[in-house]
RNA sequence: CGGCGCGUCGCCCAGUGGGAGGGCACACCCAUGAUAAGGGUGAGACGCGGGUUCGAUUCCCGCCGCGCCGACCA
């Protein structure tokens, strides 16, 4: 039935007995040739539709990981296929436990990345695409992608509906979108603000972060401005001090953004200091800059003293006044004093300017002390109606005239030159400036939602434990979320306008929804007001549907990524909301989890997600994080050409992946030890099965020999710890004992002390079925154990069991083994335990008697001498086979000395046949050169012809 | 710079307020009927500095290194 791969035909030499013996022979090759054989095994899977046969499983319980969806641009890298191997073990662990277990591929198809590649390609044939034509052609971009990163995960082992994938930009997916947009507005979720953007005023455009470039070298003023005191409640200047003395002084490089300015912010750890001059003036600056400061201000250290040192956390409640408040309107207001963690003692006074409307910390620090947003520079970076007297001026000229005037007001202390890095547009090559814009938001505060997104994190579980922290801090403390894009490649944000009027109902929602449903987020580019929303329109603010425009901004991709839980679990009758296990690396806390929290919460009540597991990052050998740019990034496709998709898999399965993983040469070739340390035990097994019919062979357990049962009690113990590791998501865990099992308890031992048995025995004889029985059941195990990480070589080993693929063609349809209790022995494994104990002590004897001589250990015979309770109620002959010796003796102890084990030769001759020494080799004149228990398996044998 | 983590033999992982373990790799030996296999023996580690404690790898603090996220560059 299997072929014998050795060749056993070569002239064997005199006295050669194999052929009667009973030689492991199976087909399943030592060579594992993974990167060949996978892409066969993995048509066994298509062959047999092993996806569907897990998913469709009527009346199993549902098991839902959702995918969280990869960016359909590039090929995988190792993230990915750690990530995703990942959650294909433990969607097959699940099916493998009965559950019926889909697992739904996405991607993420929307965003800057792809609009940014396919705008290269325009530009190279000097070609400017309007939207449409652009987003056509970043769609087809997308689909590329995601074919290619598709059959990438393919080729890794991933099982999942490869053949309907979501993708974001689907109709459905993006009707959905829009959906759920129109559902947060109608909870009043949604509403419109000013934040300050990059903008390149050349252009007149937003520019995302990714758009700007950074050049060194630009020349920018470099002034000192001092701020007149206005209120002083708690007293920290002196008492004694007029408060038309009393100042603070800022640095800034962007005079421009001066007319904008409306408070001063200080470090609450600082120390700051009031330093009195020679002219009468008290200065308020950081202690640590007070030096520079002076100097650069002009003023000579024998001119000034320190009057007064307080700490920033008193300076609460100073105001100051605007430093162009002689000017009348509109700087004839304060500048109040507020606290902000990122002044630094690096640069400037201690004493921040700052402009809510032109810079990213600004804003933020405006927001918390409710400070408006002053935005008074138009797009095209002239000051406009609101900005006085430098109305109308560029900010280049503004600038300028600001300096001026604050010289002329007598609160420019100084002005120098600085040349520094500046942010630039990449397509005009032009400085940029940070402008106040209107974005459309949602507020995290509405309605209390902040403190439900809290509690909702509480009712998840998260691994690690530790992860908790992460995305709670994440969301007590994220701003509101800004979910437009002055982008084309998205999903425009349904809002039409009427006089600058927003207009977002149910209705015009529903509209959107239907058209896109049926077209597709391009029709809201393609179409007219009208067309969208129909001839009986009804406008709520009374105005003509022809005089609508629409909002062009898109939304952001988290957004799109965060409706996942919308789009794809409810939308899939395989699938549940909430699904219970997210699963992806630990920037998504920033990331899909907490978007997905954000939109799942405010719109169905409670968290997307039961479980929520990420995995760290991977590293290079030496612990730095992998960059394609660093040139330390390890291709998956290499590996897997290089050494096989399992070798990768064990790899995922053997590391504590809640932690950063690190991959490089060294652990790739200790991988692919580990995989034949697995693999070559399996081949031991199957090719000690080659004759056995688990249907007519298969021994009673009452039968089975005392060394198979406590085999199986190991093996039953093994499939407790390997299943715990499963279930707590900690895989290297059940790696790691399988490792230990087939190193140790098979390799080293087990398979070890069989062999005189499997080999020698009568092929029909109980001991050897005894044994066999117990391969079997060792053999079936390990594999389905195996089946959700090594799931290549688990398929190739289940095909080549016999009786395996007549109950399941594939292992992946094999239920998961569970521990036999019947088969568990608690005094008969101590026994063995002791038994084992014994054995090491006799093969430290046997060590030193190979430095002495006796060379073959096979050939030895050993003596107990003394009291040795672990050999208790074992025989000679089960002593002689745990030890793999050909003879075991016990006497008592010399006089005086304590128990001892003593090596000597074996007495009597070599059976040819079984290669031990025995006393009755010879004792058959039929079969001289053997002993009695190869010639009586020998006579029976002629016997049955 | 801040938040959250991590640092145990060459590598992957365990572990504990009181003997620091396993596997792989390594060295030596045996074997050559699992054979580009197998068996045995052996050597080898708690990042650094403080503190708490009778006692710390384990708890606390600081430092260093690494990672993720964020901020900064006014």
């Amino acid at each position: 039935m299997k072929t014998k791969e050795k060749n056993s035909s070569s002239a064997a030499p005199e006295g050669d007995w194999r052929d009667t013996l009973n030689l492991p022979q199976t087909d399943f090759p030592m060579r594992a040739d993974l990167p060949t054989r996978e892409p066969e095994i993995a048509r066994t899977w298509e062959a047999h539709d092993v996806y569907r046969k897990t998913v469709d499983r009527p009346g199993a319980p549902v098991f839902v990981l959702h995918d969280g969806p990869p960016y359909s641009n590039g090929d995988i890298h190792l993230g990915h296929a750690l990530n995703k191997t990942l959650k294909d073990i433990i969607v097959k662990y699940r099916a493998m436990q009965g559950f019926s277990a889909p697992y739904v591929p996405g991607w993420d198809n929307h965003g800057l990345p792809i609009e940014v590649n396919v705008m290269k390609e325009f530009r190279a044939k000097k070609e400017t695409p309007d939207k449409v034509t652009l987003r056509k052609r970043c769609r087809e971009y997308a689909a590329e992608y995601v074919a290619r990163q598709r059959d990438q995960f393919k080729r890794l082992g991933i099982r999942g509906d490869w053949d309907d994938p979501y993708l974001t930009m689907s109709t459905v997916f993006e009707a959905e979108i829009v959906k759920v947009f129109g559902e947060l507005a109608q909870k009043g979720f949604i509403y419109r603000g000013l934040k300050p953007v990059y903008w390149c005023p050349t252009d007149e455009t937003a520019l995302a972060d990714a758009e700007i470039e950074y050049v060194e070298g630009k020349k920018d003023p470099s002034i000192y401005v001092r701020f007149p005191l206005k209120d002083d409640p708690h007293g920290v200047f002196p008492a004694d001090a007029p408060k038309e003395t009393c100042w603070t002084i800022i640095w800034t490089t962007t005079p421009w953004t001066i007319p904008s300015n409306l408070a001063v912010a200080v470090s609450p750890v600082f120390d700051y200091v009031v330093a009195k001059t020679a002219s009468g003036d008290h200065y308020l600056v950081a202690d640590a800059l007070l030096k520079p400061t002076m100097e650069a201000a002009g003023i000579a250290e024998s001119d000034y003293e320190v009057v007064k040192v307080v700490q920033g956390h008193t300076l609460h409640d100073l105001v100051f006044r605007h430093p162009l408040h002689g000017l009348g309107e509109p700087f004839d207001r304060d500048s109040v004093l507020v606290f902000a963690d990122y002044v630094t003692t690096d640069d400037g006074t201690g004493v921040v300017h700052t402009a809510p409307g032109h810079g990213k910390e600004d804003f933020q620090t405006g927001q918390k002390y409710g400070l408006p947003v002053l935005q008074p520079v138009l797009s095209n970076g002239v000051y406009d109606e609101t900005a006085g007297e430098f109305a109308g001026l560029h900010i280049n000229e503004g600038g300028k005239k600001v300096i001026e005037r604050l010289r002329e007001a007598g609160n420019l202390l100084s002005e120098q030159q600085v040349v520094h890095s500046y942010p630039h547009c990449w397509r005009c090559h032009n400085p940029v400036i940070f402008r106040a814009t209107v974005q459309w938001f949602m507020n995290i505060d509405h309605d209390g939602f902040r403190g439900k997104a809290l509690d909702a994190i509480k009712t998840v579980e998260w691994y690690p434990g530790e992860s908790i922290n992460r995305i709670s801090a994440m969301v007590a403390g994220r701003p509101d979320w800004c979910v437009s894009r002055q982008r084309a490649w998205g999903v425009g944000i349904p809002v039409f306008y009427y006089n600058g009027e927003p207009i977002i109902t149910p209705e015009s929602v529903a509209k959107v929804y239907e058209m896109t449903l049926r077209e597709g987020s391009d029709a809201w580019y393609e179409k007219t007001p009208r067309e969208i929303l129909g001839d009986d329109w009804v406008c709520p603010l009374g105005g003509s549907v022809d005089e609508y425009t629409k909002e062009t901004d898109v939304l952001d991709v988290w957004f799109d990524s965060g409706s996942t839980c919308r789009a794809v679990l409810e939308h899939r009758p395989e699938l549940h909301y909430p699904a219970d296990v997210y699963l992806e690396g630990s920037d998504q806390h920033r990331g899909w989890f907490n978007s997905s929290l954000m939109i799942g919460t405010a719109t169905r009540g409670e968290a997307p997600y039961r479980q929520v597991i990420t995995n760290g990052w991977t590293l290079d050998d030496k612990g730095k994080a992998m960059h394609k740019s660093a040139g330390n990034a390890i291709p998956p496709a290499n590996v897997v050409q290089m050494y096989g998709a399992d070798v990768l898999r064990l790899w995922v399965g053997s590391t504590n992946y809640f932690e950063d993983v690190r991959l490089g040469q060294k652990i790739l070739d200790q991988t692919a030890n580990a995989y034949r340390g697995i693999r070559n035990p399996i081949r031991f097994l199957l090719g000690g099965l080659y004759d056995f019919d688990p249907a007519k062979d298969r021994v009673a357990p009452a039968d089975l020999t005392e060394l198979d049962r406590y085999a199986l009690d190991r093996l039953q113990r093994l499939i407790g710890e390997v299943t715990r590791g499963y279930e707590t998501y900690e895989f290297h865990r059940a790696i790691r004992a399988i490792n230990d099992y087939c190193a140790g308890d098979l390799s080293a031992f087990y398979l070890n002390v069989i062999k005189d048995r499997l080999y020698a025995s009568g092929a029909n004889s109980r001991e050897r079925r005894s044994t066999q029985t117990a391969l079997y059941d060792i053999c079936s195990s390990l594999v389905r154990m195996l089946a959700p990480i090594l799931s290549f070589t688990a398929e190739e080993a289940w095909q080549m069991l016999p009786g395996a693929t007549a109950l399941y063609p594939s292992v992946e349809l094999a239920p998961f083994p569970a521990p036999d209790t019947a088969l568990l022995d608690e005094e008969l494994a101590a026994r063995w335990r002791d038994l084992l104990t014994l054995r090491d002590e006799v093969n430290k004897a046997l060590e030193e008697a190979k430095a002495n001589g006796l060379k073959k250990p096979m050939e030895t015979r050993v003596t107990l001498a003394g009291d040795f309770p672990a050999a208790e109620g074992f025989s000679d002959e089960d002593l002689a086979l745990v030890f793999v010796v050909s003879q075991v003796e016990r006497k008592a102890a010399a006089d005086g000395s304590g128990p001892q084990v003593q090596v000597g030769a074996a007495i009597g001759r070599k059976c040819e046949r079984c290669w031990l020494i025995k006393r009755d080799v010879g004792a058959d004149t039929l079969f001289p050169k053997l002993c009695e228990r190869c010639a009586d398996v020998l006579r029976a044998r002629n016997a049955a012809g």
